[in-house]
DNA sequence: GACGATACGGAGCGTACGTTCCGTTTGTCA
DNA sequence: TGACAAACGGAACGTACGCTCCGTATCGTC
């Protein structure tokens, strides 16, 4: 990674970038070949400096997990953990939609990007943020982490049926909220 | 369909229900030929009667849709349209859940299958339901028969993820009654 | 500037799958 | 039962895509 020839070096980069777009743009379904070209790089390229088409989605995709969990832990010690906690929720749903990568990474169900070291930040923040907004009385007791991760996918999923209609989270989040039967 | 040799009905027969019964299992990822295989013919065969692969999975969905829809007239007309709705809401999604073909058709972006004619009874049908519900006061007034497919779409997505998980419907659920935000 | 090591590009391989083609079989009807 | 049309099966075609291979180009060093 570091005494690389400097072609190299520019070559990785210019992959990474392209993937990022690429994949952004149609998740894990775009041909790698379309990568390299966008890259200006041929196909062997990508190659030796990623194992498979797989791993260099996951390097695009773990970064962007990693900024969703730092952006949770920065959240995690300030007041009205309700409120946090649901805009938060809010806040990567609509992020998330915006980027085929992240839709389909979320939407592994093994769930790769989640159970590797990275995703295991933003489950634990994810975590914890829930957990405070629960004990502060602001969200139904009878979820969990896992769940949800599932109700993301979910949303991310109703998102990509009907764009742009917010207000269809806002159900989610309505039923998310301790008013409700529990 | 009807001066039709004997074989070719036989066959014609064969070929639907293994084609229900895989598509069921993997949805419309399942390869032509093993529907042919377990049909036990040859592929040639399953494109005498089907001109393609996505027509036979259409003749095998439509025919489950429009069993949603029967089912959903059968409703209009009972006490409590609340229930009545959010009962058939959850149970449509049971169902769906259980058939990996009905679970792709929905989720199609385009929505072939909505948009054709069997497509069309079911919406309408739901559409009804939901609108004597709203009528009623059960159900929040911010959403129309569309908002309600994408929001089937997530949940079975949510099902997908994590199958199983009955509460995490409900959450859905209590989103959708009037008792909310709106 | 020359030379060895490193990296590059893109043709090509293997596989999977939808679809078509055609020699063979089977049903129907006289 | 014989003959013709209809239907059958599955080999083969075209395409798409992940991945590998190797002759060529480029970099770093002396």
């Amino acid at each position: 990674m570091e005494k690389m020839r400097a072609d190299a070096r520019r070559n990785r980069a210019k992959v990474l970038a392209a993937a990022e777009e690429a994949f952004a743009a149609d998740g894990l379904a775009v041909p790698l070949d379309d990568i390299a070209r966008l890259a200006g790089v041929g196909a062997g390229t990508v190659y030796r400096h990623f194992p498979s088409k797989e791993a260099l989605f996951q390097a695009v995709v773990l970064e962007r997990i990693q900024q969703f969990a730092e952006e949770a832990r920065a959240l995690v010690a300030g007041d009205d953990p309700g409120e946090i906690f649901l805009d938060y929720f809010v806040r990567v749903i609509k992020q998330a939609s915006l980027n085929r990568a992240i839709c389909d990474a979320l939407a592994e169900t093994s769930g790769h990007a989640f159970k590797a070291g990275a995703g295991d930040d933003f489950r634990s923040a994810l975590a914890e943020l829930l957990r405070r907004a629960q004990d502060a009385g602001a969200v139904r007791q009878d979820i969990d982490g896992d769940d949800l991760r599932a109700l993301i996918v979910g949303c991310l999923a109703v998102e990509r049926y009907s764009p742009g209609s917010r207000h269809l989270v806002r159900i989610v989040v309505d039923g998310l909220r301790a008013s409700a039967g529990n």
